[in-house]
RNA sequence: GGGAGCUUAGCUCAGCUGGGAGAGCACCUGCCUUACAAGCAGGGGGUCACAGGUUCGAGCCCUGUAGCUCCCACCA
């Protein structure tokens, strides 16, 4: 029975019932078996409160294609999904559906109730974007689904949390923080994003004591004033050296504070001088470290003056900034404003201003850990592509401050620490103490704080595979090979994960990091939700099919760039999964219901030409997937399939097809078949779907049952057939000659003509002599004679030249004498300058001597084979 | 303030270790040729941002300039 396929291809009806085979075939799980290598991606986990979108698309299909790449060349391949519990942005929105919906605050429902509407929306929402991101073809091993809270997880995070305490890398202290008014918690340095902003520069002064003078200051943040401990100018400062070691009183809370000097003053800035405010900004508090000034908080949680401010207290940070300016005015203080842009430093989540305070939090100390990741990257024990995010890496790296972990909110880990009531003492554990270790008192308090998300999916790569454990699992498949992901959460993620592995594991957790660039919108805007540009992913899979989407922000992009998403392209893509379900639809037409066996002798130079070109082309898209060129090694799929394949090679071997009686007919149907399945293999890992459904048509009973049990094609030296492709090549450009040709003389495409095909050279004759029968279907010949010279050939001939011989058509009526010679001559002078160059090359003797002898080689080889050619079309123009 | 990337056809972008400028889209011409009109055949179109340099040879390497984009940053 003959199999058909329906004439157009339709996704709709193949990908959820191909996915559900592959699940119940069990193609995507990987468990521990030591006679095979392991390779191993651990996806990184989605928000629980995500939504597929376009950089979750890329990310997933690159790994995709990294993994089902590697499972066809025999790897065990794990590819490892999960979800993050995205502490701060889920609390925010059960926060908001509280209150939408229940007209209830965190203060109302408490920390328990709190965390039940939590664990509520995880298991409504949580598997949500695992489910999306399978249908994009995503061959995860869904058995070992994890989340970051899970009970394992959880017990990573504690133990790092204790090993890390314990060992001096974790500490709690009074430190100047990053405090988000608006979300109520602190925020780690990596998660502010400076922005310029558009503020006045304020001309302030304070009275000298002892003297009639004041020392002026200018400052962005008057509403900081009654938190000022100092005013500081630069030592080498002329102007102002007098009043070094003097004193100032700030007015309303007549505080007396010394003027002191330090080369951290810009004198070109402003006046030459800094208040110094070390509960408010980060540089002040250096400062007022090196001089053991005090430290003064003006300020409250939510943004508002605190009781340290006069009668300014209370007021809102922005209100007292005038407030407090216009009071100094009255008081003959102020001077001027001029308008300043300055960086400020914003939530990257809230976009709200973020405000420097002081308050008691734990850090992870960062110095000792970022050394051996540091060493990693140097070393090449990690390597980073692109290449030039490894600078980014280090630069980071080597700047980096300490990490402050805690978050004043409920949906994380809990920080495993307790203050015992009575004597204070602080204990960190990794399950709650009975009793004060110290005093035995049982009354102990659990530190309020959760940790940044970050920290437990610093652990992923480890904590996913049963850490703190010795598991199987873990021994087999860690440390992983490739890390996917978007540069943009190289601080977040990437180097928190490379020291915590090397930390806890003593061992990285990955040995390539892979960084794609962002999905913009046609317009190269990134998309966004208040842009309203996004463009769903869903929508396109439904639309089009999950493999159009994989190869239309895979096609023609690189690592390097960001991509744009232009749905144009999607429609021009989709035009491909039809070339391809057509190529396979016209195979299967000509199968034999019971073909007989063929001999690799039968082939003849056509089949072992795309034959040897597969070969080649399986060598190339290897190569390109081995060094993460996705973009390039799909087109040299695509273009193989399109234009060798279907344009040429199908083309060329249907006159084969169409006639009964030839003797080469299954022959060609078999290199038909077994080319076109190679190519379906080397197309798989980029569009899963309609390789598969393809694959399944094809495939005879030498074949795997599924395309993702075969194994990769490689390259054998045995396949390669370099006499083959020349001849090929040289009926190819006579083809291409004829046509150009028929064209021109406006030959109707009906019309049949007569073809000469002359040549002197034996070898020659002999190439059209066997390719004469599809040469002649290529061509639209009626006949076509090969002959060792123009007898016989009338006057009335068109001509071009190819390597080795002259094409002639006699034309009749349609031959246009002034047009032959004005299309020989454009020839000629084009090969003119072709055989010019290469001479001049070759004459220049440290070309010859300098370049390499393959180079020198071919140019020679041109020199020969365009001089032929000039001859050649001299010959003719004599004719005219 | 420091750093990175980009600038190639009208548009979007490839171009591997330096060796005769590419693709897709768009445009023009001709074709409903029995796998595919979501197709086939043919064609036009580029001082590879600019200026120097290295080299027998530069889109590619070096230096500088300009424009655009991004990242980092304790300029109050």
């Amino acid at each position: 029975m003959k199999k058909e396929l329906a004439k157009n291809y339709d996704h709709q009806q193949v990908e959820d019932r191909i996915y559900e085979n592959w699940l119940q075939a069990g193609y995507f799980r990987a468990n521990v078996d030591h006679s095979r290598r392991p390779y191993t991606i651990v996806m990184p986990p989605p928000n629980v409160t995500g939504e597929l979108h376009m950089g979750h698309a890329l990310d997933a299909t690159i790994q995709d294609i990294l993994i089902r790449f590697k499972r066809m060349q025999g790897y065990n391949a794990l590819w490892l999904p999960g979800i993050d519990h995205a502490s701060i942005s889920t609390e925010v929105k059960v926060v908001d559906k509280m209150r939408a919906e229940e007209g209830l605050s965190k203060a109302d429902v408490g920390r328990e109730g709190f965390l039940r509407r939590a664990w509520d929306w995880k298991s409504t929402y949580g598997s949500r974007i695992l489910l999306q991101i399978r249908k994009l073809g995503s061959s995860c091993d869904w058995s070992r689904e994890r989340f970051t809270m899970d009970e394992g997880l959880s017990l990573a995070v504690t133990e790092v949390f204790v090993r890390l305490y314990e060992k001096g890398l974790i500490y709690r202290g009074e430190r100047l923080i990053n405090w988000c008014p608006e979300c109520n918690t602190t925020i780690s340095d990596a998660e502010v994003e400076h922005i310029d902003n558009e503020t006045f520069l304020y001309y302030l002064k304070y009275p000298v004591n002892g003297s009639d003078e004041h020392i002026h200051f200018a400052t962005t943040r008057p509403e900081t004033c009654f938190a000022d401990v100092a005013v500081a100018v630069n030592p080498n400062d002329a102007r102002l050296a007098h009043l070094i070691g003097k004193t100032a009183t700030i007015p309303f809370i007549d505080r007396v504070i010394p003027i002191i000097a330090d080369e951290h003053v810009d004198m070109e800035f402003g006046v030459g001088a800094l208040k110094i405010t070390p509960g408010h900004a980060p540089a002040d508090f250096e400062i007022a470290q090196r001089h053991n000034l005090p430290i003064v908080n003006v300020m409250n949680d939510d943004g508002t003056l605190n009781e340290n401010n006069a009668a300014f207290s209370g007021l809102d940070r922005f209100e007292a900034k005038e407030r407090i300016v216009e009071s100094f005015d009255k008081l003959g203080l102020f001077t001027k404003k001029e308008r300043i842009v300055n960086a400020v430093g914003t939530h990257e989540r809230c976009n709200k201003l973020i405000e420097p305070l002081i308050k008691l939090q734990w850090f992870v100390k960062m110095d000792e850990m970022a050394k051996p990741a540091i060493d990693a990257y140097t070393s090449g024990d990690l390597s980073i592509f692109p290449s030039r995010f490894g600078k980014i890496y280090l630069h980071w790296l080597e700047n980096i401050r300490d990490w402050c972990i805690s978050r004043q909110l409920w949906w994380g880990h809990r920080i495993p620490a307790y203050t015992c009531r009575s004597c204070n003492r602080l204990m960190v554990t990794r399950s709650a103490p009975s009793a004060c270790d110290k005093c035995g008192h049982t009354a102990l308090e659990q530190d309020e704080d959760c940790l940044d998300t970050w920290f437990s999916s610093a652990l992923w790569p480890f904590s996913t595979l049963g850490w703190p454990d010795e598991t199987d699992d873990l021994k087999y498949f860690y440390p992983t090979n490739t890390l996917v992901t978007s540069y943009d959460i190289l601080f977040f993620w990437v180097v928190r994960m490379v020291f915590s592995g090397l930390e806890q594991m003593g061992e990285l957790p990955f040995k390539h990091v892979i960084f794609h660039g962002l999905v913009r919108d046609a317009q190269g805007r990134k998309m966004s939700k208040s842009l309203g540009n996004g463009v769903d992913p869903l929508g396109i899979i439904d639309k089009y099919g999950a493999d159009v989407l994989r190869m239309s922000i895979i096609i023609g992009t690189s690592l390097e760039q960001d991509t744009r998403f232009d749905q144009k392209k999607v429609e021009t893509n989709r035009t491909f999964l039809n070339k391809v379900w057509n190529a396979a639809r016209f195979i299967l037409m000509n199968i034999e219901d019971d073909p007989r066996a063929v001999d690799s002798s039968e082939l003849t130079a056509a089949d072992k030409w795309i034959i040897s070109r597969i070969n080649a082309v399986t060598a190339q898209v290897t190569a390109n997937l081995e060094r993460y060129e996705f973009g390039l090694a799909l087109k040299d799929v695509h273009d193989f399939i399109w234009d060798e394949f279907c344009d040429w090679y199908i083309e060329m071997v249907k006159p084969r097809l169409y006639s009964e009686n030839d003797i080469t007919r299954p022959v060609a149907v078999h290199t038909l078949q077994t080319v076109m399945i190679q190519a379906t293999k080397l197309l798989h890992p980029f569009m899963p779907f309609i390789t598969e459904e393809v694959f399944q048509s094809l495939k005879n009973n030498a074949e795997k049952p599924g395309i993702m049990a075969s194994d990769w094609p490689v390259f054998t030296a045995e396949r390669r057939f370099e006499r083959e492709e020349r001849e090929v090549g040289l009926i190819k450009d006579a083809v291409k000659q004829v046509r150009a040709l028929r064209l021109s003389k406006d030959v109707a495409p009906g019309r049949k003509v007569s073809i000469f095909v002359v040549s002197g050279k034996a070898d020659v004759r002999d190439v059209f002599e066997n390719g004469r029968a599809f040469f002649s279907s290529l061509a639209g010949a009626a006949s076509v004679s090969v002959r060792p010279d123009t007898d016989g050939i009338g006057e009335d001939a068109v001509s071009a030249v190819i390597e080795g011989a002259v094409i002639y058509i006699p034309l009749d009526e349609l031959v246009d004498r002034e047009q032959e010679i004005a299309r020989l001559r454009a020839e000629q002078s084009k090969l003119q300058a072709e055989v010019t160059r290469v001479e001049k090359m070759l004459a220049n003797e440290r070309f010859v001597a300098g370049a390499r002898p393959e180079v020198v080689e071919a140019e020679r080889a041109k020199r020969a084979k365009y001089s032929e050619m000039l001859a050649k079309v001299e010959q003719e123009l004599a004719r005219f």
